[in-house]
DNA sequence: ATTTTCTCTCAGGAAACACTCAGGCTATCT
DNA sequence: AGATAGCCTGAGTGTTTCCTGAGAGAAAAT
C-alpha cells in the first residue's frame, strides 16, 4: 500500500485541520468531513484504508457510522477518538475489532502510530514495521520496547514519544516547536524548556549505553538524531 | 480449513455488528442475517461451516431453524445464544451433538473460543489448538485448565479470560480499553479500574511459581503478557 | 438454607510522571 | 576576553497512575 487513505470524521475543525496536516505530512491521503452522513458518503465513493472517527458527533454517534458501514458491506478499520470525560458508557464495545480508541487531547504523532499499529493488524501489507531501528537503538512499537545495543531501557511514555519521534526523523534537525508539535497533546501550552528537560532525560538513559552522542544539539536551531557511518 | 464460515442470525443489529467485527478480524467469513428465514436460506446456499444463533428471533424460534435445516440435510453445528431468563429448558433440549449455547451478554473473546471449540469437535480439520501455551503458562481449553510450569493453578472463568487474552496476544501491550472490550461482557459499564484488580489476582496466583513477572505494566499504556528469550 | 465463591467498587498509599524554575555551564560573537 | 544568548540539569511541586486490601452484593455450590 503506498499511500493508504484516511478518512477523518470530526465536527471541530481545528482537529480536523490538524489531522489532516500532519497525516498528509507523514504520507496518508486524507479525506476530511464533519458529519456522519457525510462519512458514510466519503467512505462510500473513496474506499478509505481506515477511518479517524470522533464518537461525538452533531448528526449521529460514532458507532452508528459504524454500524451504517458495515451493513453497507463497507468494511474498514477504525479509530476512534473521543473527549477524556464520555468513557465508558457509550464507548463500550467498540474496539473489538482492529480497532483501537484514544482520547482527546492526543498529539499527532501518537495518532500516526495508532493508525499505522492498525494497519498493520488489519492489512498484510507492509505499511510499516513493528520495528524501528535506526543506528545503536532499537524500538519495538508493539511491546513498547526500546533497546540501546541490545539492552533494554525503561522510558517513560513522553520519553518513549519523543525518541521515537527524533528517531523518525533521523540526521535532519528537529526545532524545539516542531517537536511541541509532534510530540505533545495538541492543547499543551507550556514553554520550550520542557523540551530540554525531556532530552535531559533521555541522554541520561542512552548515553551511557551507547558509543556516540546520539542526540545532538544544533544551538539556536534544534535536535536531532544522529547516525553515524561504519554502522551495521 | 483456512477461513471458517458462520453464519450469525440475529435480530438485534447491534449484536450482530458486535459479533462480525470481532468474528472477522479473528479470521472467520462472517454471513449476518436478522430473521429465521433468511438464516434458513444462506445456511443453504452459503453452506457455512457453523451457525451462531439467536434462540429468540422474531418470525420464528431457534428451535424451528433448526428442524427446517436438519429437514433439508444440512447438517451444521450452532452456538446457541439467549438472554439471561430463558435459559434452561428449551435451549439445553436444543443442543445436540457438538451445538453448544451461551446467554447474552457475553464477551467477544469467549464466543470466538466457544466457536472455535466446536469447530474442534466437528470438523477434524486444524481450526485451531486446544492447548494454548506461551513461554511458562499452559492453557488446555478444552479442560479449562492452566498450568504454571506443570503445577496447575485455578482461577476464576474472568481471570482465566483475561489470561486467556493477555496470552493469545503476547508480547503486545495492550490497553485497559482494549482487554474491558474483549474479555468483558459487552453490556458492562464499568471502570478500567476492574482491568488492575483482576492483574492483581492473576499475579498473585501465577507470581509465586513463575521465574519472570509474565504480566507487565506499561504504564500509561496498558499489560501486556511477555515471553522472554532462552526459553522454550 | 447456608456457605462459598465470584464480581465489582472503593479508597489509601506508594510510586512514577509531567512540568516549572533557577543557577550554572557552553558555544558564539564582538 | 568578556558579554550574551542558548542550553543543561538538579531540585521541587502537584498530578496521575497503579496496586492492593476490604467489603457489599450476586451467583453458585453444598
Amino acid at each position: 500500500m503506498k499511500n493508504p487513505k484516511v478518512l477523518i470524521v470530526d465536527d471541530e475543525k481545528n482537529i480536523r485541520d490538524l489531522l489532516e496536516a500532519g497525516l498528509k505530512f507523514a504520507g496518508f491521503s486524507v479525506y476530511s468531513v464533519g458529519t456522519g452522513t457525510e462519512a458514510v458518503a466519503v467512505a462510500e465513493k473513496a474506499k478509505p484504508d481506515i477511518m479517524v472517527l470522533d464518537v461525538m458527533l452533531p448528526d449521529q454517534s460514532g458507532f452508528s457510522v459504524t454500524k451504517k458501514l458495515r451493513s453497507m458491506e463497507i468494511d474498514l478499520p477504525v479509530l476512534f477518538l473521543s473527549a477524556r470525560d464520555d468513557r465508558g458508557d457509550k464507548v463500550t464495545g467498540l474496539t473489538v475489532g482492529g480497532d483501537d480508541y484514544m482520547t482527546k487531547p492526543f498529539s499527532i504523532d501518537e495518532v500516526i502510530a495508532r493508525i499505522n499499529a492498525i494497519l498493520r493488524r488489519t492489512r498484510k501489507q507492509e505499511v510499516e514495521e513493528s520495528i524501528i531501528e535506526v543506528g545503536e537503538i532499537k524500538i519495538n512499537q508493539d511491546a513498547h520496547e526500546v533497546f540501546v545495543n541490545g539492552t533494554e531501557i525503561e522510558l517513560s511514555p513522553t520519553e518513549y514519544k519523543l525518541l521515537r519521534f527524533l528517531m523518525g526523523n533521523a540526521n535532519r534537525v528537529m526545532s524545539k516547536d516542531q517537536i511541541l508539535d509532534h510530540v505533545w497533546e495538541y492543547d499543551f501550552n507550556g514553554e520550550q524548556g520542557i523540551v530540554e528537560s525531556y532530552v535531559s532525560y533521555l541522554r541520561k538513559k542512552i548515553d551511557p549505553l551507547s558509543k556516540n552522542q546520539l542526540i545532538q544539539t544544533k544551538r539556536g536551531v534544534g535536535y536531532m538524531f544522529r547516525t553515524f557511518k561504519n554502522e551495521e
